[in-house]
RNA sequence: GCAGGGGUGGCCGAGAGGUUAAUGGCACCAGACUGUAAAUCUGGCGGGCUAGGGCCCUACGUAGGUUCGAAUCCUACCCCCUGCACCA
């Protein structure tokens, strides 16, 4: 218990070393999270099949909590789903299908439950679905019990609305915030939930669960908000190398690619997402910062991050291949290397099948290149080719009139193919 | 409804009858320098064919028209913005 006293105290020192804290809507809540154990309660809405990185800071925002003694509820918005938060977004969104939130929600219920600590006891973490009690809620009670207690004044006041006051939101997507309101109150009145936390996008909505919370039961909680992730370049941060988002479902996202998502991150975000994202305790943290201070060559620091974050999102295995991946592309000469690694390449890196015939007939690269959708179109291919971006086992390709040979195979039938200066990918000739 | 302004390549934005696949900026891709980072510089950036030089097709809201020739002129239609009016 003593342990679990100091602990207490140590989530809001851990919080703000880490630059996670933004908001927060009582200066009281530092002294009373190291006075009892706080149900601590974050949402997450299945708008798709997978969460994302950007969700990570929320989602490991209540592992800390987690770790420092608290108890966390991840909430998996079933109804809030089939609504959409206006929060943070500048044109109102399509609504899903209640085959899609359903499918979604039972996806995203699993990448939740990897992050928390199930087990039975005190601090055993929580998943519910707000679908159970605002699915089915009836309108009128609805509009009598909780909309009595909001004026239109103070929802319009809320920055995602009033920021869509010129480009428009629908009434569906302006109640989107008593619906959150609402779900706060419902978490405080039956699971003594008396924190919410999200992003700083999530402010508005959790002022007006407090609200509710102290007009319906005379109780008070309390919010707390994460910083918005911004990059030094100015982009949005959770795209990959192509643009697309950096999924946490393997699926969707290859732990290769999700590993070289964290490596290749800017010598100017790297402290900061090391702080943001990982479990790495300050010593750690500040000696990486200095490693990348002195040698910036040597990338530890973002292979600290990379490591670990493909650790905690993939597990060890993963991390091991992505990692022998990167390894053996971004090493050298790849003549050397042996079939098992090669295979095992194969299986992290985006990669195609080659017909034997392809290489006995000698079928131009360009084709090819066109074919596994390395480059969008022929004119491309040649573009890049004769741009001198385009290497065959690390090997350039200066003729665009390159053909598919069977001396160029490593081990008989792989060929690496890379566009640029790290972007690789893995031709296999199907037997 | 009336008046005025406008719809151009992923985005912004020039062009106002002919060297215009269309200036420029952003974004993006590649190269050089490096460290799988940044900054900078260079090249590319509708598509197809071509070793190369080059050839061809499709594009400036939509549909027609005038011209040897149109993103540029005319007509109709659609959409957006700004005033005014109407309605309440």
């Amino acid at each position: 218990m003593l342990r679990f006293a100091s602990r207490f105290m140590n989530i809001w020192t851990e919080l703000s070393q880490r630059g996670l804290l933004y908001q927060v809507t009582d200066a009281k809540l530092e002294a009373l999270l190291t006075q009892e154990a706080f149900a601590v309660y974050c949402g997450f809405d299945p708008t798709a099949d997978s969460l994302h990185v950007g969700n990570l800071v929320p989602l490991l925002g209540l592992a800390r909590f987690q770790r420092a003694g608290h108890k966390p509820i991840a909430l998996a918005g079933g109804a809030t789903g089939l609504i959409g938060d206006p929060s943070g977004k500048k044109y109102e969104r399509q609504l899903n299908t209640r085959e899609q939130v359903a499918a979604n929600l039972a996806c995203i219920r699993k990448q939740l439950e990897k992050f928390l600590d199930f087990t039975p006891g005190r601090y055993s973490a929580k998943l519910v679905d707000n679908a159970e009690w605002l699915d089915g809620f009836n309108l009128l009670d609805f509009l009598r019990d909780i909309g009595k207690h909001f004026t239109i004044n103070e929802m319009l006041s809320r920055e995602s609305v009033s920021s869509r006051l010129d480009t428009g939101i629908s009434y569906t997507e302006f109640s989107y915030q008593l619906l959150q309101a609402y779900d706060f109150y419902y978490l405080a009145k039956n699971y003594g939930c008396k924190l919410q936390v999200g992003g700083s996008d999530q402010w508005g909505n959790i002022v007006a669960g407090i609200e509710l919370t102290r007009k319906l039961l005379q109780t008070q909680v309390y919010g707390l908000t994460f910083p918005l992730i911004t990059k030094a370049d100015g982009s949005k941060f959770g795209k990959t190398a192509e643009g697309t988002t950096c999924w946490l479902d393997p699926a969707r996202t290859s732990p290769y690619k999700f590993y070289q998502f964290f490596i290749q991150t800017d010598d100017r975000d790297v402290v900061k997402f090391l702080n943001y994202f990982t479990f790495l305790p300050q010593e750690e943290i500040v000696a990486l910062a200095e490693s990348l201070r002195l040698q910036p060559e040597k990338r530890e620091a973002q292979r600290a991050l990379a490591r670990h974050m493909t650790e905690l999102v993939h597990g060890q295995e993963e991390l091991r291949r992505a990692e022998a991946a990167s390894i053996a592309l971004f090493g050298g000469p790849l003549e050397r290397l042996d079939e098992r690694t090669l295979l095992e390449v194969f299986s992290e890196v985006p990669s195609f099948s080659l017909r034997r015939s392809w290489i006995t007939d000698g079928k131009l690269l360009v084709d090819v290149l066109v074919e596994t959708g390395i480059e969008s179109s022929k004119a491309a291919a040649r573009q890049s080719i004769q741009g001198g971006g385009i290497y065959i086992n690390n090997e350039r390709v200066c003729d665009v009139r390159e053909r598919l040979s069977e001396s160029r195979l490593l081990q008989g039938k792989y060929l690496v193919v890379r566009r640029g200066k790290r972007n690789y990918y893995l031709l296999g000739v199907a037997e």
